[in-house]
DNA sequence: CCCATATCAGTACTACTGAAATAT
DNA sequence: CATATTTCAGTACTACTGATATGG
């Protein structure tokens, strides 16, 4: 499939036994690893939108939202892996706020759609900025190559669990 | 720090138009993939463990002290990514069940050395086996060489992070 | 009746900050 | 005094389950 990766994972003779007063672990299990680099990231990503007055799940919602144009609550949900319960609550703050806009589906009087304002896009744009700070600095030193192919793997995992 | 690394990362074709009111995006963002990926992990992970009695956090504080064998809560801490208070109320409950043994260290009056005991090693022994289920279902036609490519992109994010 | 959607209410879990006590 | 560790106390955020109401 793809060339060459060089796979120098191969520290195997020094991680036999680590039992004792151990040093690191040589190869963390996977996750281990996403768990971590995940609450590593939502502390920077919080603390890069907290000036925005803008928390993760916020962005998170924003961006799903401008990615789709629009969206009801469930279908925003299912987007970003969470509940419609915990939608509704994530949601809740930016509406007040009008940075979305909430109107009833013309073709369905229980569903409610979702879009971004003016506000929202602009509040969502600066965050992009910030955010992107961020990920730049993760990604400092992996090449371009080496960066898509683990997307592309993430979005096989991500795939491969929502099988369920 | 930082470089250009990313933003040129398309090895497929038709990705450059979905701005608008796109169907399903191309390339999410990395930190929103990551996110997503997390968040899912997080939820089956937590499903596999439960039969134990055993949340997920719990479950990563007793992987960490069986890789060092042994560390004070402080250590515990740093080795998990989160605060010494943290880790203090992620264990205290597995020192009530005995799974994981108390001693002041010998060295110092003020730390507490942790150490997983005979039963606690048994209930992460029986932990792993569960999580390695899921783990295996996440990598489901990756091949080793692309998995463990993507673990070294995923240590280098967290070590790029870390620096901060 | 059945299903999907929205939403109110309550609960659990996790992590955080702040502050105090202790030990070197 | 300065620093490190532990731990109590309070707060915030997020997600969950359960239950209720409504539309198709």
């Amino acid at each position: 499939m793809t060339g060459k990766v060089s796979t120098t994972t191969t520290t195997s003779a020094a991680k036999a036994r680590t039992a004792g007063k151990g040093r690191k672990a040589a190869t963390p299990r996977l996750t281990y690893l996403i768990g971590s680099l995940d609450r590593i990231l939502h502390r920077e990503l919080t603390a890069a939108l907290a000036p925005l007055g803008l928390t993760l799940s916020q962005f998170t919602a924003l961006s799903v939202l401008q990615a789709r144009g629009e969206a009801s609550n469930a279908q925003l949900a299912e987007r970003s892996f969470i509940t419609p319960q915990s939608a509704n609550e994530v949601i809740r703050s930016m509406v007040s706020r009008n940075w979305i806009g909430r109107e009833p589906d013309p073709n369905h009087g229980r569903i409610v759609v979702l879009r971004l304002t003016e506000e929202g896009r602009d509040v969502l744009f600066q965050g992009m900025k910030l955010v992107q700070a961020v990920e730049d600095r993760m990604l400092g030193g992996v090449d371009a190559q080496s960066a898509a192919a683990a997307r592309e793997s993430l979005e096989r995992f991500v795939h491969n669990l929502r099988q369920g």
